[in-house]
DNA sequence: ACCTGAACACCGTTCAAGT
DNA sequence: ACCTGAACACCGTTCAAGT
């Protein structure tokens, strides 16, 4: 209870006759997430979705807190493998940017990750794998010590927030349109009370509306980027 | 369930000889929350806190949902608070610094609230007011547009990433410094296996360790703002 | 070694029935 | 109008017992 070590602490145990593993669970874990969110999943569910009775996962993974950490640090994976196959790249901005891309795309395709990192810390292999990607770009840009960790947060700060918003954004959206009529009635007076207390947030949101989001949200994705480089190269030693 | 209608759009009922109210409700799940932490948060604790039966918590509340989203913007208002009997401010760089600096603190006293804002999108009152302020500064500054948004959530998505990843660092240091010995046997292999594939990363994580906590999320945390402001105000029209 | 089935101690939410 | 008590349909996790 207190003590909550994580899954990369304890190796796979042995094996013989198994007809799971843990790729398979965190496979169909994943796929739960993805398709109906995080109050969807249960030990239960992925029992079912492989056919098996739910005491059985216990037997592959401790925890379902630990079941999660794995989740996270396979779809943090996919950020690698898009870097692999890659071209090489000239100057550390672009190197950086072109993680940073990729780390967003992945946020977009697997949105509970974002209320994951934000739960618990993530030490798996792959988050340590992408994290050290970033510091050698950083340092070979000439960054060093304090200021070397400092600039790679900063901008895994900056991808993660903007994921943040961008979902927001994206239900509040989808909620406008779907129930439509049924919607904005009961939310009308809510929002002239803000266009009366906040014109100018509420002029804002107006003009949000009649947005493409996905031009705009990759806009402002780049937008706090650039700024963010800027900082940091007037800041090479 | 698919059409999940916020806390907002649904004033309070009318009352006669109630008990309780909204607010002492949020009070006290806002104590359970700051002090247990998200997982020990239940409708029946709340309501034994209360001395009441679970139930009595649906006069006043449709939903734990709904719950949470008024913890949440409770909470937000702290920070407007805090900006309340401040002196004015020269520049639109001090102020945003200090709506920025005064949720990195409220963050880092409800923790719990940063998963929360993963999670779904938060428009109550004084989330509202508090984008208002920062839009107000940036607008006299001279940003407009779709450059105002982006500029107000750069700054957000930096103050909100720099507290995750404080707060990960923090978990994680207590974990090795509590059960001592004990853990560094579990984990000896593990960093080992890191310092093999991830000499610089592990470098950075062995002076770490070393630092004091406080003063380098502080440090690292100015930095990221000041990098971002300077990228800002290059991009002033 | 691996899995089932049943159980334990919890959940959020509803709703009759009381006052 | 407000609250209780009991119930419903779920949880995560454990553990004997089977194979």
């Amino acid at each position: 209870m207190s003590t909550r070590e994580s899954v990369w602490l304890r190796g796979e145990r042995p094996h013989r006759d198994r007809r799971l593993t843990r790729e398979q669970i965190v496979g169909v874990t994943i796929g739960i997430l993805d398709a109906e969110g995080r109050e969807a999943l249960s030990m239960r569910r992925v029992a079912s979705g492989l056919g098996v009775s739910p005491g059985a996962l216990y037997w592959y993974v401790t925890t379902k807190d630990h079941l999660m950490e794995l989740a996270l640090d396979a779809v943090l994976g996919e950020v690698l493998e898009g870097l692999q196959g890659a071209p090489g790249v000239p100057d550390w901005r672009s190197a950086l940017s072109r993680i940073a891309g990729g780390s967003r795309a992945m946020f977009l395709r697997h949105p509970w990750v974002l209320a994951d990192l934000a739960t618990q810390p993530n030490l798996g292999p792959n988050a340590l794998a992408l994290a050290d990607a970033g510091l050698e770009i950083l340092a070979d840009a000439g960054f060093a010590d304090e200021d070397l960790d400092a600039a790679l947060a900063a901008i895994n700060d900056h991808v993660a927030g903007a994921v943040v918003a961008e979902n927001a954004w994206r239900s509040v959206a989808a909620r406008m349109g779907a129930d439509g009529d049924d919607w904005t009635e009961q939310a009308g007076d809510y929002l002239k009370e803000i266009e009366e207390r906040h014109p100018r947030l509420a002029a804002r949101m107006a003009a949000s509306g009649k947005i493409d989001i996905d031009q705009e949200c990759a806009r402002r994705f780049e937008f706090g980027l650039a700024c963010l480089l800027d900082g940091l190269e007037s800041r090479l030693p």
